[in-house]
DNA sequence: CGCGAAATACCCATAACTGGGGATGTGACG
DNA sequence: CGTCACATCCCCAGTTATGGGTATTTCGCG
């Protein structure tokens, strides 16, 4: 059974071209083509697509706020970004609302049904510089973790509990010991964090 | 002048098949081949390889710690993982560690030298898998947004402070209203978001 | 053995937070 | 005009946290 796909696109001439690839192709089938927001919110959770090829840049709206909707009304259709933004910010946020996939236009036609094909397999077609910029962010600063890192083992224990929105009091029952021991270790978790509460320990510990 | 490319692998078999299909290639070399973590770490800095393949289960450790290690001392140097592990865990902590690719070993080899030219035009050559787990990290979870949502304007801009790490005194200062006026966005805070201290609030508004 | 780091526990004063109450003014909406 | 949500302010009692000590035990290191 063919691939059917969905474009989101307002520029006509990369619409017609994207078209005839998909058609072009056997198991494939375009079954609808919008050009701006408002027509893909109302004709595509009908037509249930197994993917959507969405332009970011569209004239009534941006195509990641339209991802995030489609998304959440379709949640097993893939959705294929297809945009000239390369900054990371755009990247995010689209990957955030829910898209699986992110190509810029400079991408050759042809590696687009690769890239359907690929998104149907369950991976996650990137252009190669974006998926650089997805695994930097991946990236460790090596400032925190020193912080971090030179707290004793107990400390860490007690500052995972702080973590995760305890009392001293109750950290004190899980580790079996007296609150007053949590009140020393918390004392010198926040001078090692250099902070001064717990609020400000657990979001240093959370990055 | 062709890529320098060094390889950590424990498995005989495996090394040596990578390491012919990399001296087949004219545009590539296989300076440097290490069995094991000291080793790799002992030889591969004076080598300074452009791209290094690295296994993660290794006899004296782990790959992961050796990729953060030698990321540090060579950040020019490009690394690429090399495993049998494709658990969330594992990938997540290889690219916090400095990997920007991550190959499963089911990879085809031939695969390989594509991936090797991949990673020093500056992307990040993945599995598809792997790629669809990295992209759905990114996924925001719609929970958060229903709790936080129903905060008035006012309460957001408190949360946000309070996740800043401020003191109720010092929110009231940003604010210019009174210490009193905090402490009553606070309470409706807790209410809507269903926690009992700032602490709470913060790591829920954080996710 | 002695030294220091780590974990444990305690005391205490001050500061900050929590949760209950109530009160006022404003602006939107029907 | 009345109602309601919102933001503002106040009081207060009780709890929790912060920061300054001190002290004990255990354990590894030289």
């Amino acid at each position: 059974m063919a691939i059917t796909v969905a474009i989101v696109e307002d520029n006509a001439g990369i619409c017609e071209e994207l078209e005839e690839i998909i058609r072009e192709d056997p198991g494939c089938s375009c079954v609808g083509v919008c050009r701006n927001v408002q027509t893909a919110l109302r004709k595509i959770p009908a037509l249930a697509p197994d993917v959507i090829i969405m332009d970011i840049q569209l004239p009534d709206g941006s195509g990641i706020e339209c991802t995030a909707r489609l998304k959440h009304l379709l949640p097993r259709t893939q959705i294929m970004m297809f945009t000239i933004y390369e900054d990371s910010e755009q990247i995010f946020r689209a990957l955030e609302a829910g898209a699986s996939g992110y190509l810029l236009k400079r991408t050759p036609p042809e590696a687009m049904l690769q890239a359907i094909r690929e998104i149907m397999r369950g991976g996650a077609p990137m252009t190669g510089e974006v998926a650089r910029k997805v695994i930097h962010s991946f990236r460790r600063t090596p400032t925190q973790s020193s912080d971090v890192e030179q707290l004793t083992p107990r400390e860490v224990e007690v500052l995972e509990l702080l973590a995760k929105g305890h009392l001293s009091k109750e950290i004190a029952d899980r580790l079996t010991v007296g609150v007053e021991t949590v009140n020393s270790h918390l004392k010198h978790i926040y001078e090692k964090l250099h902070v001064r509460s717990r609020t400000e320990a657990v979001i240093k510990y959370m990055k």
